[in-house]
DNA sequence: TGTCGGCCTTGATCCGTGTCAATCTAGAAT
DNA sequence: ATTCTAGATTGACACGGATCAAGGCCGACA
């Protein structure tokens, strides 16, 4: 299956390394060296199966570069996607392994693993390391929430349009799935039109038909199926039903 | 708004303290007795505003005894309802006290409160606080997830009865929400049906309908619309379209 | 005890979406 | 170059849910 995939999800390379990776970027130099010394790196090709559900993992991973999907599969038979392991994000249960959804490989995947034992023995003697899961962890749990805000949204239109724009926003952290071409803002699509589909909880085929909707009404172009220019943000912003960026003052 | 509210959500009384807390019971007696030290209780009435979205909290929170409800304001005004903060769940950002989210109180509650500073300093000589924080947060990410399996569901009686299901698990913990009269199972719905909807990402007359349409076919019976009764679990199961519990052996 | 004002419920109608089915497209393999 | 195949798209149609509107119920307050 994996064989016969369009090319296009295949993502622009980065930086290798620990250093350059803005998890770990502030942790002092030896913490850095010790992960490294306890950890491996393993390239995932598309449709792998990292890590199954209700299995008890021995190691806690790192996305250095791809993209992961979380998923469920049902008891008839479907698999339903509850979210996406990018550039930068930390998976596995620290103290305790029991995974409670599949990780599989989207895209063509960089991870880095690193033994679950050691990893917590160096989370113990490590506070900046142990502070900075715990609020990844955190931010992560906002980010789920944010998620459901997406998925309430009552029209397939307002959920594509809430998913374009947490691309966009994400991509700001990593500068990735964007290509900025003059004032043409092209996003590359991480996952496939089924696979989106159901992480928006609707159907290929409704997809389809929203994202031409979008492309007829001149608010996106579609480039290829993997692929999108945003020709009209403001529009997006308005379908998703939510403020854009986080309110820049934020002040009482 | 407060005032006009059914008597139904008030909730059944539980054991105070922190020995009876579920979350902490596993710690040592000495840091049970810090936590005391530091953290003061707090009774909040209905409609009550916990925690403002965007705020910076100076406080950890743990609910004791009620219903927390976590919401977004959107540009138009509606307030979208992103979760539920129930008995034993902790809340707040250790080490980052913005909140993305506001906190209101859906019924009366009765919570903890912990200075976030000293509370950030227990934790910091404390590992086994810390992991019980990381594992918490880690389940809280899941049961996020889990929530987003729910509003997936494309007909309305599916995430409804995914959320009947979601609350008899919980009470399985806690021993709250539900009553066993005989062989009689009775849920306690914490919020109105206003909120239940747009928790469920519906609405109201909709939401209706759909508890309505349960009664009639026999699966449910509507004590108050704060109380239902649950007659048929396994059709509960069928239409959220999940698995009930999770599976007792998990044997490969 | 009577009035008031929520919330919950019910009815009617229209639109969006799920579903089934067929066709098109673009890589990949030969 | 040709064939093959999975994914993407399009069409037709029925159904579920959103919406608008109205009525019922119950607790709160005077």
């Amino acid at each position: 299956m994996s064989s016969n995939r369009p090319s296009d999800p295949q993502l622009p390379a980065t930086g290798r390394g620990l250093r350059s990776a803005p998890l770990f970027a502030a942790l002092p130099v030896e913490v850095l060296r010790e992960l490294r010394r306890i950890g491996s790196r393993r390239s995932c090709s598309p449709g792998l199966l990292v890590v199954d559900a209700q299995e008890d993992t021995d190691f806690i991973g790192y996305v250095s570069r791809g993209i992961l999907r979380m998923q469920k599969t049902m008891p008839d038979g479907r698999q339903h996607i509850v979210g996406l392991l990018m550039d930068n994000d930390l998976f596995g249960r620290v103290f305790d392994g029991r995974h409670r959804f599949a990780i599989e490989a989207a895209v063509q995947t960089d991870i880095r693993t690193f033994p679950r034992g050691a990893f917590e023995e160096l989370l113990m003697r490590t506070p900046e390391l142990e502070r900075l899961v715990l609020l990844n962890c955190l931010d992560e749990l906002d980010s789920a929430r944010e998620w459901m805000l997406i998925l309430a949204n009552h029209r397939i239109a307002g959920r594509l349009a809430g998913f374009l724009l947490l691309l966009c926003r994400s991509s700001a952290k990593t500068a990735r799935f964007l290509t900025v071409i003059g004032d043409r803002l092209e996003v590359q699509i991480p996952v496939s039109r089924t696979d989106l589909a159901h992480l928006l909880g609707t159907r290929p085929e409704s997809l389809s038909r929203a994202v031409h909707a979008l492309a007829r009404d001149g608010i996106i172009e579609i480039v290829t199926p993997y692929r999108m220019a945003i020709l009209d943000r403001q529009a997006l912003v308005d379908l998703s039903g939510a403020e854009d960026i986080v309110p820049p003052p934020a002040a009482s």
